[in-house]
DNA sequence: ATGTATGCAAAGCGTTTGCATCATG
DNA sequence: CATGATGCAAACGCTTTGCATACAT
């Protein structure tokens, strides 16, 4: 994603406004490496903006998205997540907390062999990766939590 | 995912009852490789039983997933599909029509390095690859749709 | 001034749940 | 006969939409 600024030049260049609401949108996605939900973002805008819609924030996730500025994630988790890292790379979650790091594309350059490509005009890959946080591992040894094996589907206790 | 008269006899095993639905439902997805939704295993099963719920089938598909005799796929199409196939293996997805291709894992290993887990346990990994399938890809070169570039994550045209 | 964005509330969609009834084991 | 499953409808969480108002350009 572009800088806030920079942003807003595409979007009025594009006919599309430049509101206050989505300045502060912008400025909470820039940067944020939290991949968080439109409820998170909502949350996070409303601190300086507390007037702002949720539909706003829906609405201006949307237009991101189509514009190619942020992805949006599906972690399986019912609800979508927003990355503004754009660039060719895959996610590692955990099943426990659901935070979310992102993992370089480094060199599994995850192609597929032309026969398992089935007639495709191949044109991009999701990874997740399903794990446990540090955090959430430490907890786990203290709880004596059941072994996190049949899991990564239903997460285990709590 | 079991054959049906072996998954009946490990529902019993487990206290769990062996009903009429719940035996259609498993008919339905032996062996099906057409990843259905929840929808759609509803309207195969109606078909031989028009007075079944969708309730009943949620809950029984519910139930195979916890049981790890099938698996809850998430595309990203805001709803889950359903894949008795349940050895590692991948997915490749048409962006235009929403059809689902397994693909073998191969030799894709597909492992995060050590540098890379940030410290988690990693349980595994779900890849899906999108792509537009030789059906679709032949009506695109008909329509003379939009280059299929911008897309995955808002598919072309109509 | 024009057209787009906003906030609100309602609707939409997939999924889950509460409850009375039914049927399996 | 006891327990768990069913069907129905309501509730749920996330997301989109319709509409009248407000604001960026």
């Amino acid at each position: 994603m572009q800088r806030t600024e920079q942003l807003c030049d595409k979007f009025r260049s594009l006919g599309l406004k430049v509101t206050p609401q989505r300045r502060h949108i912008f400025q909470v996605l820039e940067g944020n490496g939290s991949h968080p939900s439109a409820d998170e973002v909502y949350d996070r805008v409303k601190v300086s903006m507390p007037d702002i819609s949720l539909a706003t924030v829906y609405n201006t996730l949307r237009e991101l998205v189509n514009l190619g500025e942020i992805r949006s994630l599906d972690l399986g988790e019912g609800r979508s997540r927003y990355d503004p890292h754009t660039d060719g790379h895959h996610h590692l979650s955990c099943v426990r907390c659901r935070g979310v790091v992102d993992v370089a594309c480094g060199t599994h350059a995850l192609e597929l062999a032309p026969e398992q490509q089935h007639g495709h005009r191949i044109l991009g890959a999701d990874v997740t990766f399903y794990g446990v946080c540090p955090t959430c591992l430490e907890q786990e040894s203290v709880n004596q939590t059941a072994p996190s094996l049949r899991m990564w589907g239903v997460p285990a206790s709590d």
